[in-house]
DNA sequence: AACGAGGGTGAGCAAGCGCTTAGAGATCGG
DNA sequence: CCGATCTCTAAGCGCTTGCTCACCCTCGTT
């Protein structure tokens, strides 16, 4: 990670690696207005306002609206998928490393959930080459979430009669995370993780 | 439920309760369009293209596009209520009744959904009291399952520290089954909804 | 045969879309 | 002080959008 994602205090500045600035406001103009209407009743006129400028100043930075949604994509899902492979490597038994990714990867979805409702249900946006790589990062944290429930699994760890299907099912109740968390809610983001991995390691069979 | 919405044989014949029937086709096609390409990526165009009718007909059978849009999520939410209920409402122990709840309302979401996508994804492109009236009945549908879970719960079936956090959770993750589930796809929609059910099971505590 | 009613069409309007272009202003090395 | 470079704007082009309107065709009824 660059210098530029954090900040002197060491926390993670979303967006930090998009530059000049210009861009990154127009950026993040771009996500709020994805997150809350949607990619196709966004207009370019409505992020360049937002982002405190002209339209003309949007294609200066991006070729094209869809380049917008691809760089907010594919940022988005390398993130995903950098903290689904941060707990797959981590260390504790599989449970642990289960929990772990469970937790954080459902706490990113809360607590930028507007970053990730454009990231995981505008996938159908994007033109076919963009659609294709994106695609596939998803398929490596499918893989991610996968490799921790078999090998709990050998290690007589988890019970589970199907692995790839609980792996699908693990990854969707994260994801749709980011559909209903909303931030006036009862939950904090943490809360809402630590319910989330309790509950997948019930799925899995762990007894507490 | 009319005898217009059963085949002879008893089935389900859905979008039974539309008439004319050319409303129903466009209906149908709108359903399919939106499903595809989302509610604002969807033109007037095509949705009549793909009845075999001109632009101009929709609107002899509906007032505008939105209208399509209510009266598709109208009958897919009053559908998906009527799931729910029958199972909340069923004999058996609570741990039956959860079981049948989820995995009928997963099979609908899995067996139609393309139609459920569109109900629980494009409920943002409904205008405000169309979207109002909706919100109720997903209000009622979050009640139907939780009532299960806390008589599951009084009758010590179920080990649940959090009941409406799980019922989110138990209803999000139905819900999302529309979002990946394929046709192409190695399960049936009667498979998932098994699997769904035991997991959900699980989630709750219960032993087998 | 004449009629009214209602489903359907072809043409098209006003508005809004993504995107382009000509050029203004700011900055900076030489 | 100059020209080059870069960022941004005002204006607008060509096209598509949701929707309308004048008219036609097909009926069951009288």
């Amino acid at each position: 990670m660059s210098a530029a994602e954090e900040t002197p205090g060491g926390e993670d500045m979303p967006w930090g690696e998009v530059t000049p600035e210009a861009a990154r406001r127009l950026l993040v103009a771009a996500v709020e207005a994805f997150a809350e209407r949607g990619y196709h009743a966004t207009t370019t006129r409505d992020i360049a306002g937002r982002a405190g400028m002209s339209p003309a100043a949007l294609y200066i930075h991006y070729k094209t609206k869809e380049e917008l949604l691809h760089r907010i994509s594919r940022i988005g899902h390398d993130k995903a998928l950098e903290i689904l492979r941060a707990a797959a490597d981590g260390g504790g038994t599989a449970a642990e490393r289960l929990a772990d990714a469970v937790h954080s990867f459902v706490r990113w979805h809360a607590e930028r959930h507007t970053t990730a409702r454009v990231v995981q249900y505008e996938l159908d946006a994007l033109g076919p080459e963009h659609r294709a790589e994106i695609v596939e990062l998803r398929r490596q944290s499918d893989a991610a979430v996968r490799r921790i429930v078999e090998e709990g699994v050998a290690a007589g760890e988890f019970v589970v009669p199907d692995v790839p299907g609980t792996t699908v099912a693990v990854l969707s109740l994260c994801i749709d995370v980011s559909r209903w968390f909303n931030t006036q809610g009862r939950r904090t983001p943490d809360e809402v993780g630590a319910l989330y991995a309790d509950l997948v390691l019930r799925m899995v069979g762990v007894q507490k």
